[in-house]
DNA sequence: TGACAAATAGGAATAGCTCCTATATAGTTT
DNA sequence: AAACTATATAGGAGCTATTCCTATTTGTCA
């Protein structure tokens, strides 16, 4: 289980880094200053942050930057494979830059998503009438509830 | 899967009625005629309406009411249990009145929601260290991806 | 039937995007 | 390395979904 802010490596970010240049040189996107910004910042936590909390973040590093900006380069990240929307009900969309099969845990009280993986959701299939007659795209496993620090506070 | 409006019979609708007004009473809920319409619209159905879609709805039965009452109506019968938030990734919240275990597809397109269930899924039990750390309130798997009516149109 | 806490209608306010447009810039072409 | 052009950006307007506010109404219980 995940939790607090990300360890990765500068080499990982880097190696990371250059995948994300080539997917966009591949794909035909621009590589901007503020895209890298955003991806790399995404990268460096596992808060599985709302774009206003990415904005808080960039702004710092990246004062010029929109909030606009933010919002349309996260969905770009999304539709390209470099990011995830995280699943949920209701509030803002959350993203995750993690591309391993894992599962999510959302604390309704402090909205705190919480990463783990359990490797028997991953091996189950898909009944073979869904695969014929949709075409799925992501198949997610969510669990809602109150975590370890709410269930103390109270 | 279950597609299209419902078939609710009257006896399993009166059933359910029945169940949610004993069910307000236990807690300590008013019996409104608002929340009583919205429950019943809401089993009438298996399109997981938004608030919009059920305020619509609603208003053809009971003109007078407002959108703000069916908002919190249908948090109120998610929090007693007698309807659930569908998960998912952005986009107006969705409503499901069905209590049984099942899963979720969801068009990206046309943003449709179909009901499958896939027993497997329900029979994955949850690491220990999740039950052990967090209380966990609510299991779903979700699915995202084009609905065969998206499929063919394009 | 009267009292009162809870719920409602209606509108205002807010949150979280998404759209619009003039300007800027990455990547390409010369 | 200058010019070109399709994208991308900043900033603000606009929009959608939801929540808040408050005066009024209404279930429920004594």
């Amino acid at each position: 289980m995940k939790e607090g802010s990300s360890t990765i490596s500068e080499e990982e970010l880097d190696k990371k880094t250059d995948w994300f240049i080539s997917k966009c040189r591949e794909i035909g996107l621009k590589v901007t200053p503020q895209r890298l910004a955003v991806y790399r910042e995404l990268l460096k936590t596992d808060t599985h942050p709302s774009a206003e909390m990415m904005y808080s973040k960039i702004r710092q590093i990246f004062p010029g930057i929109s909030l606009d900006t933010v919002n349309r380069t996260l969905i770009t990240l999304n539709e390209i494979g470099a990011a995830n929307i995280v699943e949920g009900t209701g509030d803002a969309r959350r993203y995750d830059s993690s591309t391993d099969e894992h599962q999510h845990f959302k604390c309704i009280k402090c909205k705190r998503i919480i990463d783990f993986h359990h490797k028997p959701f991953d091996d189950v299939k898909l009944p073979a009438y869904i695969n014929k007659k949709f075409k799925v795209l992501r198949k997610t496993v969510y669990l809602e509830g109150i975590c370890d620090m709410c269930l103390e506070r109270k």
